[in-house]
RNA sequence: GCGAUAGUGGUGUAGUCCGGCAGCACAGGAGACUGUGGAUCUCCUAGCCCGGGUUCAAAUCCCGGCUAUCGCU
């Protein structure tokens, strides 16, 4: 059986099948952002219970700590982590746009300083290679050059340039055959750029191709024009990837138009920030008007949170920042998530995409 | 009863000496957050105990009252 398979089409949009060493995912699917092998207020033994699907670590952060040799003692970050879905790693080509962990790029690769110690490591595309196959994801990222939101046109191009060839070079030092590779395409705001990008990445041998360097800080309509000056570019047959998004909209939106794999910190962070997903659009959970609310977060929610607490016992825990709080509100924003997912394949093979479209779009509206 | 000290948004306070746009934190309200620097950021609402006096101008100086705390009888 090859690597992906398209099960129904509805539009642009599509249910697919994506088989890993892992076990085989249905696509469209979401990735709760699990960067240091765990996510935020929130475990493998959770994610286990959310019926997650996928999630991505950090594949650099994890190098740093605890280290190559930790994950190898344990035989992989699955065994390490104790969970069972399918493992994305990301390159750590991302990190460039933290101030904190770059320190100087150069065309064979980048020196990133570690800000919990100070040492220096400079990150290859081999270097990146192996540390991703150590660690024993189910799918690497090919090592990326991502200019931050503002850079010129001509940042943008030397980070395509970069992108490209250390995209070639992640192939060619990519040895485990049974581990995927998706390859990351770039190009900033700039069409020509994207589609560029887009259709060189596409020619390459990667089994999965992904856009990156959006939702950086631009508008979205500057993240849509970049988007969808890269996508026709992005063979139909294999998995097409957008990192870092998103918002529930966005995702019901990006799905439409063709788009099989999503990662974000954005569930998770407006869960510890107190807005939280519901069928009825978002709600801010530390309000007043929640003080006496006795019903669950969601009434169709059947989430670990919603099925035990209140919206009194979340707001209280909300205006006290508790731990508990966080894990309550996180669990259920992924419980959203997955199942907004579940709702999108569902609509998708009944052909029923525009309609739920429609209807949701009315809950989680337009933003610029 | 006498004396001292103090009263500033809902709460805690800065400003008072030496008069000049009443500041901050939390609480309250509305937003933001997109390949995780762990509770972030933005905006809004809301106040000088009361009554006189001096002054161009009073939270600020003066007088009286009220209230609170402490001390003395």
């Amino acid at each position: 059986m090859e690597t992906f398979k398209i099960l129904a089409e509805d539009g642009k949009a599509r249910v697919g099948k994506l088989k890993t060493r892992h076990g085989t995912i249905e696509t469209p699917f979401f990735m709760p952002v699990a960067t240091r092998a765990v996510g935020k207020f929130i475990g493998p033994q959770d994610y286990n219970l959310l019926k997650i699907k996928a999630s991505i670590s950090n594949s650099f952060i994890l190098y740093l700590k605890p280290g190559l040799k930790v994950i190898e003692n344990a035989k992989g970050i699955h065994k390490f982590m104790n969970c069972k879905n399918v493992m994305f790693t990301d390159c750590g080509g991302f990190q460039v746009s933290k101030e904190s962990f770059l320190k100087e790029q150069s065309k064979k690769g980048i020196f990133f300083q570690n800000p919990m110690d100070g040492s220096t490591h400079f990150i290859t595309p081999k270097k990146s290679m192996d540390i991703q196959q150590k660690i024993a994801a189910d799918v690497a990222m090919s090592f990326d050059d991502m200019a931050p939101y503002g850079s010129t046109k001509a940042r943008f191009e030397l980070a395509l340039d970069r992108t490209h060839r250390w995209a070639e070079e992640s192939l060619e030092f990519h040895t485990d055959k049974k581990q995927l590779l998706f390859g990351i395409s770039q190009g900033g705001f700039y069409k020509d750029l994207r589609k560029k990008s887009a259709k060189f990445i596409n020619s390459l041998p990667f089994d999965g191709n992904a856009i990156g360097g959006v939702a950086i800080g631009e508008p979205l309509d500057q993240m849509y024009l970049a988007i969808k000056a890269a996508l026709p570019e992005l063979s139909k047959n294999k998995p097409r990837y957008v990192m870092g998004v998103g918002s529930p909209r966005d995702i019901v939106e990006l799905v439409s138009l063709g788009i099989d794999c999503f990662d974000s910190i954005f569930p998770t962070k407006n869960a510890r920030h107190n807005t939280l997903f519901t069928s009825e659009g978002p709600i801010n959970i530390d309000k007043a008007i929640y003080q006496f609310d006795l019903n669950p977060i969601d009434k169709k929610c059947s989430c670990y949170t919603c099925k035990n607490h209140t919206r009194s016992y979340v707001r209280h825990l909300a205006k006290y920042k508790e731990a508990e709080g966080m894990r309550l509100k996180t669990i259920h924003n992924i419980a959203f998530m997955m199942k907004l997912m579940e709702d999108l394949k569902r609509s998708i093979k009944k052909g029923e995409l525009k309609q739920f479209k429609k209807e949701f779009y009315k809950k989680y509206k337009k933003k610029k």
